[in-house]
DNA sequence: GTGGCGAGGTAAATTGTTTTATCAATCCGC
DNA sequence: GCGGATTGATAAAACAATTTACCTCGCCAC
């Protein structure tokens, strides 16, 4: 009766092929090393009290075995599940873009420095309405969320205030809400782009923006306004105009701003995707960048530097602001309690795309 | 002696702050509902033969108590993590790329859609030599992964060749190795480039190409090779540069060929940062594109669309063999056994950057 | 009246860790 | 040589699900 298979009826068949490999447990290492899984667990965890011999037993019998532990059943068991998310918003194609590929680059590597790793999440919409923020949390799925590319508009953001769950906002910052962030500094940049433009002579300058729901755009326009009223200029609506964050939008806002105002000698953008669409936009229709009209863009994204003229803008440490968002959040997850609000320097990259306005060019080349 | 410190004497005050939130489990549904675990387990997965009254009592009881499954739990007891990774080469800054950022688009999007969440995951140097690839799966990680940026060079991927752990490279095939895989195709599309730019009577033609380890990259170089052939040109190596697939890379390729080959007419390029590159070292150099040199990219990122002259392009489906790569993949983690091997069309897309050769331009306007 | 069967549900085993309370052995001072 | 620390290791209890084998009805046929 007692055959090799291990079957309940004597007629039944061979088992229907449980293709399940057998790992390795910490049971298995534990009788390997003559020790019990308790003593596995703390050597591998380094805590406890065990002696260097039993250390070592055990270190070898995981070698020998070839022992993992199993990241479901940590999860389970401990506290963490050593698993950070990334917040993006619901853009077609959030991805794509460089923007957040180079906070996201900067995530990944220190997460990764740090033994944790980055799952991706895109608020779409009804996201917010089945409260999947907080579920990520209560389904333990993950320990804390870096949220990137969020606006005012974002409600549920308010949910985090209370620091109940680690989360910490990238590369932008709320009046409303209390919340944990590390952001570059788009004020100071700003005004070293305004003061740039300004003692080159310009004054007739356009701004090309978008998203006034996101403070550090806001900020920018703020340094905008700032700058040319502190010159005596008072600037009304039609200098500015939507971009949307995008090539096309930053293209029709520069047609638009030319239509409205032809003496314009320079156009400030709020990022290097508008300003790079401004450039387009002008030079098909015969306005030469720079000698026609400056442009300044902002972000300092890697295509910037390869069109034709290159673009000067302000270099945002997005890599950095990423690393730096997720160390902070590792120790938030950690336990640390006190609040993350840090700002990152941004500086000037002086490259083709701006000259002295063409009614000083003439004494500049004199 | 006994200080602050945790105490186990009787006297010890409350218990010293544990600040895990207490969490609705399936055992606080099943009192609700007056059922045992075993039946609301059932209920949630639409499993076992629950009576419909029984079934309402239940959903009742998660709604009331707002009950949401833990995945650690889920993931230990059951077969799968519903995690899928995203294995990345390690180049630095590799998720600001728009090639990979359309891809990882097109792969979060289906997977968000099928229920499943997306983890990142970089081949870092050693990751292969720590047998990372297969821990992974053995510490039950994630349930697949797809493998993007992937070459010749990566020789781990051999261990995947068995079927053992589901894995299916992403725009990228092998001859030595027998993969799953979704590609574009981009022998098709070379094809069409050069047809083009042969008709419009272009014969002196470079290549600007990178990692002849990626099959995808000799499928240009031999579509290119065969063109010339059959028009009855021997190409040699100095027709070619290496631009390293980036900006900078494409520049100093196109610098050398134009060193050696005054005389080229068009320029081909393997992706379209090199053709940036290309088109910005030309522009520099005062060689006018495309009146006399056309420049074609591969891939179709976005930013080529918005140079000047905007650039044509191979357009590479890029979104969408990702998101189908995704889709195959969760078709294997469910168990189906077919072999994955699909080839996404590409084509042409005609803008700016090509024009008739220049000793024919006379022609073309008469 | 009882034997068989199917529907509906449950108890208990399983999954692989971490952690706590407990236990056995050693050492030290007197 | 014996009580009290100290050290080193263990057994067992969480953790929160899935899954299997079994149980109890009610019903129908004979």
């Amino acid at each position: 009766m007692a055959e090799t298979a291990p079957p309940t009826s004597p007629g039944a068949p061979a088992t229907p092929a449980k293709p399940t490999i057998k790992r390795v447990r910490m049971r298995d290492v534990a009788d390997q090393a003559n020790v019990s899984v308790a003593t596995v667990s703390m050597v591998l965890n380094n805590s406890g009290r065990i002696s260097p011999a039993t250390h070592r037993r055990v270190k070898h019998a995981i070698e020998k075995t070839g022992y993992r532990p199993n990241r479901m059943a940590q999860g389970l068991s401990g506290q963490y599940t050593r698993v950070l998310g990334i917040l993006l918003p619901p853009l077609r194609h959030a991805l794509a873009d460089a923007y957040f590929g180079e906070i996201i680059s900067g995530i990944c590597d220190k997460a990764d420095k740090l033994g944790y790793t980055v799952q991706l999440e895109q608020a779409k919409p009804g996201f917010i309405k089945h409260r999947k923020h907080l579920e990520l949390f209560e389904r333990r799925c993950l320990d804390g969320i870096l949220a990137v590319g969020v606006s005012d508009r974002h409600h549920f953001l308010a949910d985090f205030q209370d620091r109940s769950y680690p989360l910490i906002v990238v590369n932008n910052r709320f009046d409303h809400w209390k919340l944990d962030h590390v952001v570059s500094d788009y004020r100071g940049g700003a005004e070293q782009a305004m003061n740039y433009l300004t003692q080159l002579g310009h004054r007739r300058i356009g701004l090309i923006t978008a998203a006034p729901e996101v403070r550090t755009t806001r900020e920018i326009v703020n340094a905008y306004r700032d700058k040319l009223a502190a010159l005596g200029f008072r600037v009304d609506e039609t200098w500015m105009a939507d971009g949307r964050f995008t090539e096309e939008g930053g293209a029709e806002a520069a047609r638009a701003l030319m239509q409205h105002h032809p003496e314009m000698t320079a156009v400030f953008a709020g990022n290097d995707k508008m300003a790079v669409g401004a450039i387009y936009a002008l030079t098909q229709r015969g306005v030469c960048v720079p000698a026609d009209v400056s442009i300044v863009g902002c972000d300092d994204i890697q295509p910037g530097a390869f069109i034709t003229p290159s673009l000067t803008t302000i270099h945002t440490p997005l890599y950095e602001v990423g690393a730096v968002a997720c160390e902070r959040l590792i120790e938030r997850v950690m336990g640390k309690v006190a609040a993350v609000a840090e700002t990152l320097p941004t500086h000037l990259v002086f490259r083709d795309s701006t000259a002295l306005p063409r009614e000083l060019a003439g004494q500049g080349q004199g």
